[in-house]
DNA sequence: CACTTGCCTGGAGTGCACTCCAGCTCCTTA
DNA sequence: TAAGGAGCTGGAGTGCACTCCAGGCAAGTG
């Protein structure tokens, strides 16, 4: 419990600092013809996966060099890291992938892609709520052991027992 | 943006909610001998998974009945209860395993416990902060999509296209 | 008594999201 | 020019977390 109301500016903070400060491009757009595993760099994801995405419809085409290696731009790894955020939220692939196809269809999938962020939004809510309550579970029982392990010298100990389940 | 700080005191809300009420068990101490669908539609976990958790090591000893059926008590419940918020942080079964045998081993691994949790902790919260971090993006992506599919009839259209990445 | 329902077991099967392999081309460096 | 390294493809393999199956037992119902 203590520990949660310590934690929440910290918490504030980070989404802040993510929403704001975008990580730069490595290259200027004109310059931006990154191979594979310069965005595996990048990204953090493997060539495998790049290649994978690529092959069940998750990225839009990429340009090829004249020997036929994948060249990416900027507006890739704008894209890689959204799928990175949309995958750290549980999205399931083949949902990015109904979104790509949206995305490709054309602008008279607006409302539909709105009604798909949207929706993933209140599954982000739920998830981030599930969290919370996850955290003051772990906190109450970290509470448990850290009397148990680390009693202070000046207090009595207590004589209640940890709960069954911890 | 706008809906982040609104949808704020809606998480803490849920947090709190969930922190505080815990759910009562269906019956009181004593009567609590629950059959396997009876404890799979109150965890919401198939009874498939039931089992596999017991044959994994996920569980502790279950009674049986005299004809060798499985009988879920109160503490079960509980158990059940922290394993399923533990999943829902993404933690992995192996993990969750790892911890079942230290509470098996006894009180002496409470500190090994301890550190476990606190462990789980931080993950937990870098996990709040990425969907937090993610909320922005959605929400950035979903105002853009709404100034082209709702744009307000005394509102000038603006003429900065959506980003390449919606 | 037959029938249905619920539970039991060991083991096989499934779906997802990668991850790796074999065999190839192309380019650079010694 | 030989060797090494990065990239290419289609397809096979992997690990996780379930999910299902076959074959059987026990209790309740008409």
């Amino acid at each position: 419990m203590t520990l949660t109301q310590q934690e929440l500016p910290e918490l504030e903070e980070r989404a802040d600092h993510c929403a704001t400060v975008e990580r730069p491009h490595p290259r200027p757009d004109g310059q931006d013809r990154y191979t594979i595993s310069e965005v595996a760099d990048h990204t953090g994801l493997s060539v495998h996966t790049l290649r994978w995405y690529e092959r069940i419809g998750l990225m839009p085409h990429i340009d090829r060099s004249h020997t036929g290696q994948r060249r990416y731009r900027n507006r890739d790894l704008d894209w890689l890291a959204l799928v990175n955020k949309l995958r750290l939220t549980g999205m399931a692939v083949a949902d990015m992938v109904r979104y790509a196809d949206l995305v490709r269809q054309g602008d008279h999938t607006f409302p539909e892609r709105r009604a798909l962020l949207i929706a993933t939004r209140e599954d982000v809510l739920r998830r981030i709520a599930e969290l919370r309550s996850t955290l003051s579970v772990l906190d109450f029982k970290i509470d448990i052991y850290t009397e148990y392990t680390e009693p202070a010298a000046d207090t009595v100990l207590v004589s209640e027992r940890a709960d069954a389940t911890a």
